[in-house]
DNA sequence: ATGAAAGCGCTAACAT
DNA sequence: ATGTTAGCGCTTTCAT
């Protein structure tokens, strides 16, 4: 392994004089610099990050933790976040902790304050005391597409809005019997979705039916299943509003199962906006999520905070979804 | 910060006793080791990664490097490349290069030397010397996905394979006018695939008919425009063999909109088995890659390298696809 | 402008 | 079994 001496060596000058011609920033004869530059493309020189991070007590590394990488949503996020992360000169650490809160834990204990310099973190929940306590500790935290209350810098989506206008368009477009494919209502984000979907219809007079209200929250099949027993059961919907993309894909194909057509019959709406609804047939209306531009707040807000010694309140941003028309509704 | 001096201070020792009673593997007083236990616990005390790493060569970090984690391809592949990292004691470090060389460049830079102990990457091209130099220098490398020779170690697809026998089933169940649609020839997985197609027919007895190879390696729309030419050419085909999932599904919506039926008129077949394909309406017969244990068998082979000094030449491991029949055909 | 020396936190000889 | 010391590679005073 070539060392910072090697390359001393070689230029003739001492270690201290290559660190200062490597850095840049402190004022070293420019024949000198040269020596040492000629030196390090000789010995292929590349400095170990680790001594470094350890002598500057900064890594310029992030960890980012996600639930589940298969889960379609995360690829803009990972994107978003680690674009925006190399441009500011940080290299992202990825961890995926298949929804495990101790396969969470162990990575967060690893990583804390040494392999990386602050954290985005896109699984809390609400029992997610350990985040809290990192908070308190002083570790840069952000938190993505979950949120703890206000105690910790978060960026998330109006679940609300979205939801609130997804279904406020069907009503627009005459549609009446409109059911709902739910989510885990643990989670607030499914809770805000559902308290769109009962907000949008009542402002338009209707009443909100418990059996068009179908529970998804540990379906296997994405809202067939659902689908299927609500299309049995007789009640005839006129439209779906599904909180996942996935589940209205479900949804339609359950539909088309039962020989209904998709939107004549019964229209369909999605949530996340999944880059691949586009390609189906019908191409799938859905609410769409800034995901890559999340990501990028995120990083951007965990840089100021490892910048700003001084601790601000948390500040969580809100971002907007759009209702992005196609042809299943 | 709390070092190990601060908890050699308060359990009453030296640090190097802290050192052993941590590693567990030298004897240490159990009395004294209880000692320190507590104090470990009382300070919250975790090690400095970067001083350990710094101190003994290595970081049990793995580096993996991806062209692009939007594509659907990626996210099992990561998952198996993950955990069995994870299970190993291993930390991932993800890294996503746009499919920019320069990107990739810049990373294996500035990691390589002792920030990560070996690689993991899935973005080889014919053109990549510098991944050639990197195992000539003796840094631990696997190939995923697209592979360089054998001069590296790599886990790949049988790509001929796969295509081979999804023409052969389309002929068996007495299809004819078989098209393709056809990526980047740059990239010998698609060359491969191309083969199959043509092995498959010509074992049959069938010629390959200029136009119905459509070629989509930078089609924006994934199959969807160039299957629309060729139903305007007037060239009806009975099957379309995708290289792709996204490609089947763009297939399909173009061949639902000029009003023929999937797989009535026309039979699909996919590549990649994209796990929401089995959602879609038809559920799309594709050929299935084992990606998640094909991360998982380059980390095996990795680690492998990085504990076994002395060199051998390397293997390639060619994993078998499989055919998963559902109702696109 | 440059060199010498100290030290970041840890582990591994080397003593005892 | 435990303490002392050296040193991993780097940056940063402190001299000069």
């Amino acid at each position: 392994m070539i060392t910072i001496k090697d390359v001393a060596k070689l230029a003739g000058v001492s270690a201290s004089t290559v660190s200062r011609a490597i850095s840049g920033n402190i004022p070293v004869e420019k024949e000198t610099r040269d020596k040492v530059m000629q030196a390090v493309e000789e010995l292929h020189y590349e400095p170990n990050a680790l001594a470094k991070g350890l002598k500057e007590g900064k890594t310029n590394t992030i960890g980012l933790i996600i639930p589940n990488i298969g889960n379609h949503l995360f690829p803009p996020l990972v994107k978003g976040v680690e674009e925006t992360a190399r441009k500011s000169g940080y290299t992202v650490i990825l961890c995926n902790t298949e929804n495990n809160l101790e396969i969470e834990k162990t990575y967060l204990e690893k990583m804390q304050k040494r392999l990386v310099d602050g954290f985005i973190i896109a699984t809390a929940r609400e029992k997610s005391t350990h985040i809290l306590d990192m908070e308190a500790e002083g570790v840069p935290v952000v938190l993505l597409i979950r949120h703890l209350g206000n105690a910790v810098d978060a960026v998330i989506l109006d679940n609300y809005k979205g939801a609130y206008e997804a279904v406020s368009y069907l009503l627009a477009r005459g549609r009446k019997k409109i059911a709902i494919i739910n989510g885990e209502q643990e989670l607030s984000l499914y809770r805000e979705r559902f308290n769109g979907y009962q907000e949008a219809l009542k402002k338009a007079g209707e009443t909100v039916v418990p059996q068009l209200v179908l529970d998804d929250a540990f379906g296997e099949e994405n809202g067939y299943a659902v689908m299927v027993g609500l299309l049995r059961s007789g009640q005839m919907p006129d439209a779906v509003f599904a909180t996942t993309d996935l589940r209205a894909i479900g949804a339609i194909r359950a539909i088309k199962d039962f020989g209904y057509r998709v939107p004549e019959d019964i229209a369909v709406i999605g949530f996340d906006d999944f880059e691949f609804t586009k390609l189906l047939s019908p191409r799938l209306t859905t609410v769409s999520q800034p995901l890559y531009d999340m990501g990028k707040l995120a990083v951007e807000k965990l840089i100021t905070i490892m910048d700003n010694k001084n601790k601000v309140t948390p500040i969580i941003d809100v971002m907007e979804p759009t209702l992005v028309l196609r042809d299943s509704t």
